[in-house]
DNA sequence: GTACGTAGTACCCAAAAGGATACTGTAAAT
DNA sequence: ATTTACAGTATCCTTTTGGGTACTACGTAC
């Protein structure tokens, strides 16, 4: 559940990426992740740190993240509420792949000047591999 | 458009593990990168490989993955037609991240029987990182 | 003269994802 | 007495995504 793509894994036999995509899929979970990997936070801290995010998404994205078993979540029962959220282990196996996705993300998307759009750097190298030769 | 998720970079502000993301969403943009960096591919080459992917999703796809420049799309005028799809320069710079990915998937992803459900390794890392202590 | 393979479109519909808004309860701070 | 912070739920609604089916054109093979 909340997972239709997983539903479908017959539908890519045996692709690997597709599976971890799974996993990372939805709309904050990468951004969820990123923040993780710098050290547990708070539900508000991590809130804070993505502005739009509402309260309903941020709640979903970090239970479907804990229902796979990537992310944990501690609640301590005092009030107000504390909820703490870290990286299991094996969550934190997903650092190298994170690691990749940002950096291709910094070499290689900008933001438009408005900021509402993001971009690829097409610096001559979006010029297809073949050419079409009569 | 067909990227709604590009049109909120700012709720990402600086996430360039989302700005990667944004370009690996779509059901089966994963598979598709994953058989093009093997090589150029067919039309109908790459939809025999994608067995469950109906033409509609193909064909909208590979568009996207045009469009955004990952990908290109050259038609030979012959009858009946021919069309290939091959990486871009751009497109394979993705290869790190195509590798991350598969190496993730490869190594904490695994079906159940039945095939029709993905679950992750949970060898004793599933384990939350900090105990709950008092 | 019918069927097949090629690479698609067009149209319609269902499911899923995401967003807006309002509400909860407790304790401390003002 | 009111407000603030915390960590959420509940309800409703819109947008986006993905799937099903049928259709196209052309030339070759049977």
């Amino acid at each position: 559940m909340s997972l239709p793509r997983a539903k479908l894994v017959k539908n890519f036999p045996g692709c690997p990426v597709e599976a971890t995509l799974t996993y990372l899929d939805g709309k904050w979970k990468g951004v969820i992740l990123f923040h993780l990997m710098e050290g547990t936070l708070r539900f508000n801290e991590l809130r804070r740190k993505l502005p739009a995010v509402t309260q309903r998404m941020l709640t979903k994205q970090l239970r479907e993240l804990e229902e796979s078993g990537l992310v944990s979540r501690t609640v301590y029962p005092v009030v107000p509420p504390r909820v703490e959220y870290a990286m299991t282990p094996l969550g934190m196996t997903l650092k190298p792949v994170i690691q990749a996705l940002a950096a291709w993300g910094d070499a290689y998307v900008f933001c438009s000047p408005e900021g509402r759009e993001l971009r690829l750097a097409s610096d001559g190298l979006r010029a297809p591999v073949a050419a079409l030769e009569a």
